[in-house]
RNA sequence: GUCCCCUUCGUCUAGAGGCCUAGGACACCGCCCUCUCACGGCGGCAACACCGGUUCGAAUCCGGUAGGGGACGCCA
């Protein structure tokens, strides 16, 4: 049997965060078992659900590198088909109809919380003739659900779960307006596409019990859950659209790479021993559930299997085999993303630096940058990559080098710039003529020229930056000005030379 | 309130009865490198929620307490 899994959103806004890591989650443990990951949009919810949420959640897989299999299904279009399952229930006598209205529905709740008891409702209508119904209520179809015994979940992620049936109700399969609920449309779904293992937030446990007493009542076979923690904000609580969850395009905005969001997301509740910086070939490795063994038959020739070798039984244990889930759940932490990004950062091919780079800084600037500006962007990427935790940060190390003369220096930048800095600064100008203009050439120059002077270097360099970059804190000053070239330095020196 | 889950440095985590004087990462602090700021290197601060039990031995197993979280819709 293919490992077949799927990612669920509705499309009720961005792909949040909490969405992304799912998401995740699902496409290693697809690409893991070289199985399918599927993409299904839960559009039933026909006021909330928009267009743009779709495009939105799209764009934000595809931006993080999640390629899903085959077509995108669409929850809704089905409806009509998961009606036609519920009504075969009702038919088979394990689902009935029933006629409660919404007042009744909220009084049972009041009583139940009255008494201190769980909140299920308790049909009446499940035992009554269906002659006494009114015919002015449009009814809803309820499963009948086993009232004695007990449910039980063998989660992957959580272990054994068993819940006492007399804490499910008989939940609403069909709506008074036809059409199919949440939990009904998922199991019906998630059956007719295959779907071995689901993967998802711990915020969809409880369904996962309704939703086996589904698959119960259909005879279908049950696949295997596997419920992750939870995101939490720093304040504790989940993470939710409605609370502080982020759209991974803020994520993008934000200038985060998405191989370093991905790299934290997937340290967020699950680890690999000490690993910190896991790439995707290595998450896809080492991302896997436990298996879950079927009870030995009994006629299993243990003698046969004591004779294979060791190595046919991979043990899951190992850390260099599989990676760990945390059960309960983890705070988002914008620090640690950071450096996870800086690091992803000084990682990426310069050229692809700059391409992300340059419209943040056109953006700045309000004018697109010229070639000359994009070579020496280029140019400059060694030195800046280490220097940034985000590409937002990188935009603005950045901006010095393709800004217009005169640059207009800081405050704490233009202090420096004393009448006796700038004095130093006209004379050092006329003095430098490195013919390759390498760095190099630069060093070596400029420390003949404080020497010359009886000066420490930053006497002269911390001037000179503030000149050049118009700022206290920047790459190595001789790497500037080679960048820079020799026209724009020059030219920058005497404009801090004549300042006043 | 009811049910379920969870609890190791501030945060993410390692840990599977003796390897634990509890390891790593981020953050923070100090030192080194140094033209500034970073990067890098070295060092430091810092945790097994609590109480019992089992055991020669418990972060690890069991029970309880406390705390946190999730779920309790004709939403998904």
């Amino acid at each position: 049997m293919t490992v077949t899994v799927r990612f669920a959103p509705s499309p009720t806004g961005f792909l949040h965060i909490g969405g992304a890591r799912t998401a995740l989650f699902n496409w290693l443990f697809a690409r893991h078992h070289g199985g399918k990951f599927h993409l299904r949009i839960e559009d039933t919810d026909r006021v909330r659900s928009s267009e743009e949420a779709v495009a939105a959640i799209i764009d934000g897989l595809q931006w993080l590198g999640l390629d899903w299999d085959g077509d995108i299904v669409f929850q809704f279009v089905r409806a009509a088909h998961h009606a036609d399952i519920a009504r075969q229930l009702l038919a088979a006598g394990r689902a009935y109809r029933c006629y409660c209205t919404p007042e009744e529905l909220e009084a049972m709740r009041e009583q139940a919380r009255a008494e201190k008891r769980s909140m299920r409702i308790d049909s009446p209508w499940r035992d009554r003739d269906p002659a006494d119904a009114p015919s002015e209520i449009m009814p809803v179809i309820r499963l009948r659900t086993p009232q004695d015994g007990a449910t039980t979940i063998n989660d992957l992620v959580l272990g054994e779960v068993t819940v006492a049936n007399s804490e499910l109700d008989d939940l609403i399969i069909l709506r008074s307006d036809g059409t199919p609920t949440y939990n009904f449309s998922v199991v019906v779904d998630d059956h007719d596409m295959g779907i071995t293992h689901i993967i998802r937030g711990n915020e969809h446990f409880r369904n996962a019990f309704r939703q086996t007493q589904i698959y119960r009542a259909l005879d279908w076979p049950v696949p295997e859950f596997a419920h992750i923690p939870l995101i939490h904000g720093s304040d504790g609580a989940k993470m939710s659209k409605r609370h502080g969850a982020l759209g991974v395009e803020a994520y993008r905005d934000m200038g985060y790479l998405p191989e370093a969001l991905r790299n934290y997301l997937l340290r967020l509740g699950w680890s690999h021993g000490d690993d910190e910086v896991i790439s995707t070939a290595d998450a896809i490795r080492w991302f896997d559930l436990p298996e879950v063994l079927p009870p030995a038959p009994a006629e299993v020739d243990h003698q046969d299997l004591l004779s294979q070798p060791l190595s046919d039984f991979p043990d899951k244990r190992d850390k260099h085999l599989t990676g760990h889930f945390a059960r309960s759940p983890a705070q988002f932490d914008f620090a640690k993303l950071d450096s996870v990004n800086a690091h992803y950062i000084r990682e990426a091919d310069d050229a692809r630096v700059v391409e992300l780079v340059v419209p943040r800084l056109e953006a700045m600037l309000g004018h697109a940058l010229s070639d000359v500006a994009r070579q020496r962007l280029l140019r400059a990427i060694p030195e800046l990559k280490p220097r940034a935790r985000t590409l937002v940060e990188l935009a603005e190390k950045a901006a010095f080098y393709v800004a217009s003369r005169p640059i207009s220096p800081a405050a704490d930048a233009a202090k420096l710039l004393t009448p006796e800095a700038r004095h130093l600064l006209g004379e050092l100008g006329g003095g430098l003529t490195a013919s390759d203009w390498r760095a190099t050439s630069l060093e070596a120059q400029l420390r003949d020229f404080v020497t010359e002077k009886g000066l420490k270097l930053g006497a002269v360099a911390q001037p000179l930056r503030a000149a050049l970059t118009g700022s206290t804190a920047s790459p190595g000053i001789f790497e500037v000005m080679e960048v820079l070239g020799r026209d724009e330095t020059l030219g920058r020196i005497a404009d801090a030379a004549q300042s006043r």
